[in-house]
DNA sequence: TTAAAGTTACGTCACTTACTAATGTATCGA
DNA sequence: TCGATACATTAGTAAGTGACGTAACTTTAA
């Protein structure tokens, strides 16, 4: 199954936003945008979604942006994911008709949990492009 | 993201086939629909896919059905789940337009493979009804 | 006060999913 | 060998979803 575009595209933005961390400013729309190459319309939902899931604190009115509202080390993709996502990365939506259905399903969730483990430990840091964490993993 | 009801279907098929199997007879395409409640049509082309990845044997003609290419414990929800999703079960599709995207890529891409590791721990036996396997993590 | 910036709601078009239906093909048994 | 039976394959389709674009609104610094 493809990973929704839009989840990726959480991703990079806030990469973005965690390339910049230190410098205390706050990152537009349209400078997010340009630096991932993404729709400037487009982020901006994304960016709502990730406000309202308090990855990212937003400022209004004029010389407004974004900014990460955690450090990058304490962001996980399992936080990203389930962010965009809702309460489980991977959704198992079979019912009970069958009689294996409940057994199937009770596995798929089994796998979810194991799957948001694995994405607790990798952290936003090791996403930013340049960064020191990535040598070790990246191809 | 939804797990497709697809690869359920399939899941279920399969845990089907699997607790019949030591009575080494054939299973047609009806009576396996009717104990998951499937579409018998649908049922079909799940069957094709998972004949194709050599996870089932078919025999056509008179008397013909489907029965498990292996024991039901050399037959892995990683199996499965590959036999109907293609290379991958998350697939991550980006590209390397914007800073970050290859990184973000890249992450997915080990998120999957930890996946797989996750799935081929859960035996297609466990899936079985009322299996003795099945107690110690079902809800 | 005004211009810049985020917020929200709505629209939409292409693509995918989960089927149904129809037709073809192989095999067993009489 | 013929026909009933069961799998195989292809085509079609309705509903849903994803990935955007558009537009009107609200907030805030200067």
């Amino acid at each position: 199954m493809r990973l929704p575009l839009k989840t990726e595209y959480a991703c990079q933005v806030l990469a973005q936003l965690a390339s910049t961390y230190s410098e205390e400013g706050v990152r537009q729309v349209e400078d997010l945008a340009v630096a991932e190459n993404l729709s400037p319309n487009y982020s901006v939902q994304i960016l709502t979604v990730l406000r309202q899931a308090g990855l990212v604190i937003s400022r209004r009115g004029k010389n407004g942006g974004y900014l990460l509202a955690k450090h990058p080390d304490e962001i996980t993709l399992a936080d990203i994911a389930l962010a965009m996502e809702g309460g489980s990365i991977i959704e198992s939506s079979l019912g009970n008709e069958g009689m294996s259905a409940g057994n199937v399903h009770a596995a798929w969730v089994r796998v979810n949990e194991a799957l948001l483990e694995n994405c607790r430990e990798i952290k936003l840091s090791e996403l930013v492009a340049g960064s020191e964490d990535d040598s070790d993993w990246m191809i």
